[in-house]
DNA sequence: TTTTACAACTTGTATAGTCATGTTGTCAAA
DNA sequence: TTTGACAACATGACTATACAAGTTGTAAAA
C-alpha cells in the first residue's frame, strides 16, 4: 500500500523486478537477465534499464558485475529496521506483526531544544503527538512526534491512530522526501521509563529525526524512546566514492 | 587520503562539487549553477552532470527542485558516525580527532557463530584482530575483526594498527563495495566491559556487520562494541520509491 | 597438451537530442 | 490594480548511438 508512485518507466521497472526478486521469480545468486533482454522486456532504453537497476543496487538488492551481469543479492531484512524512512504502521503490515498504538497526547507544544536545534527556531509550537506502540501488549517505542505548521495545521484522531505518513501522503498531499537521524543510548525521565517499563538503570535508545518535504520545508520533528532490548537497527551501505579531504 | 578513484568524468564532477560545498564556494540554501552551466563549466554532456548530482542527492548533500534548480543542504556530519562504510582511521582524519588504536590480539581463530550467522560457515576460521580505539586515552570502542582467507591471507602490524581499509585497498587493491549493519544494545561478557569501563550493567552498542568486495565475495566480520554514552550514529536518508507489497 | 587469439557476450561511460513539465519575471490586457 | 498570457529559464524522463572494457567459451596455433 505504502507507495505507489509508479509515476514513470524507470520506477515501474525497479519496481516490477524488486517484486520478482521478493517473490523469487529472480533468486539470490542467479543473474538477472542482461539490460539488452531487459530492454525487450520492458520495451525501453538500456539508460531507462539502468536507472532502474541503479535503484536496486542502492537498496542492496541487486550487485553489478562488469562483463558478467546484475547478481541478485541474499537480502534479509527481518527484524525491525529503523533504516531508510519507513513508518511503524508500514513494517507492521509488512512484517505481519501484531502491534497496536495508544495516542496519550495531541496539542500544540513547544518544540523540545534538543530537536529543535539546527532545524527549526527555538521556542516555535508546533502540534506535539505522543504515541505508544506496543507489539503483543508490550510497550516497544514511545514516539514524540512534532508536527510543523505549516505545513500540517490538524491531525485527525484515525490518522493519529494508525499511519502519519499515509495521512501526509494520500489526504494532504504531501512530498515526502529525507530524514536526518541520529541514534544514542541515552538515561530517559521517569515518565518515558515508566511508559516504557525499564529496567532502573532508565536508559533508552533515542532515535531523533527531521524530516522534510521535496521541496526541502522541514515539516516533522520525531524522538523515538525505544526499549534497549527489543531495539535492532539493521542497514546496508554502499562504500561511497568521494571523500572529504 | 581515503579514496581517490577520480576515475570517471562524472565521479570527479561529484568530487569537485562535494569539496565546493565542504569548502562553502557553494554555500547552503543557495542553488548551484544550473546543469547548463555545469556543462559548460566541465566540459561534459547533461546527462554526465546529472549522474553526478545524483551522487550528492544520494549522499544529502544537494535537494533537486524542479523548475528552480539544485539546492545545497546544510550538513551537519559532526561526531561519530557509524553511517555508511567508513573507517574509525579515516574519521579520525577527518574530525581531527586525537585518537589511538592498541592491537590487543592478531591470531587465527574460529569465526563466533553469531556474526558467522547467515553469511559465512559455521566453524570457519578466520584472522581474529582485536583493536581497542581510545580518544583522549578513553577507550570508546573494541573492535573484533574477523577476516577472511581468501581473499585476505595475513595483515601487517603497521596495518593493523592504522587503517584496514587503507591496506586493503591501496595495498591489496581490493574493491570494497557494501556492507550490510546490524545495530542492537546488549550486555556484553565481563572482559570487554572491562576494557570499556562500562558500567555495573554491562550494556554496550553492538554494531555487527558484513563487509563485501565488489564480486560480492564476503572478506570482513565485525563486531564493535561501543560504549554507550559515547556512542552516535547518524544518517541520512531518503524516501524510497520502492515498495514490498 | 598448453597457449593464444578472438568472437560474442556482458556492463561502464559519455554524448546529443527530444519532449514534458515546473518556476519565474515581464508585459499587455482587463 | 489585478489578471492572464507568454517567454525564458529550470529540471525530469526517455531515446538512440557509440565506444571502452571485463568475462567466457571456442577454436586455432604452438
Amino acid at each position: 500500500m505504502a507507495r505507489d508512485n509508479k509515476k514513470n518507466k524507470q520506477d515501474s521497472i525497479a519496481q516490477d523486478i524488486a517484486l520478482k526478486i521478493q517473490h523469487e521469480q529472480y533468486q539470490p545468486g542467479n543473474l538477472l537477465p542482461s539490460e539488452h533482454q531487459l530492454c525487450d522486456l520492458y520495451g525501453s532504453s538500456r539508460e531507462t534499464i539502468r536507472k532502474a537497476l541503479d535503484q536496486l543496487t542502492e537498496l542492496g538488492l541487486i550487485q553489478k558485475i562488469r562483463g558478467k551481469g546484475s547478481l541478485v543479492l541474499d537480502i534479509q531484512r527481518f527484524s525491525f529496521p529503523v533504516s531508510g524512512i519507513t513508518s511503524f504502521q508500514e513494517l507492521n503490515k509488512t512484517l505481519g506483526m501484531h502491534a497496536t498504538t495508544e495516542v496519550l497526547q495531541k496539542k500544540d507544544d513547544i518544540v523540545p531544544d534538543v530537536l529543535a536545534k539546527g532545524h527549526v527556531d527555538f521556542g516555535r509550537t508546533a502540534l506535539h503527538i505522543e504515541r505508544l506502540r506496543k507489539i503483543d501488549q508490550i510497550p516497544i517505542v514511545l514516539d514524540e512526534d512534532y508536527l510543523l505548521n505549516p505545513p500540517i495545521t490538524d491531525v485527525p484522531d484515525e490518522a493519529a491512530a494508525g499511519s502519519l505518513y499515509e495521512y501526509f501522503e494520500k489526504s494532504l498531499g504531501l512530498d515526502i522526501s529525507y530524514a536526518t537521524k541520529e541514534i544514542t543510548v541515552e538515561p530517559v525521565p521517569e515518565r518515558i521509563a515508566s511508559l516504557l517499563a525499564l529496567n532502573d538503570n532508565n536508559l533508552a535508545v533515542v532515535v531523533r529525526s527531521m524530516t522534510y518535504l521535496a521541496d526541502t520545508t522541514p515539516f516533522q520533528l520525531t524522538a523515538s524512546y525505544h526499549r534497549p532490548d527489543r531495539f535492532k537497527f539493521i542497514d546496508f551501505a554502499r562504500r561511497r566514492k568521494i571523500s572529504f579531504n
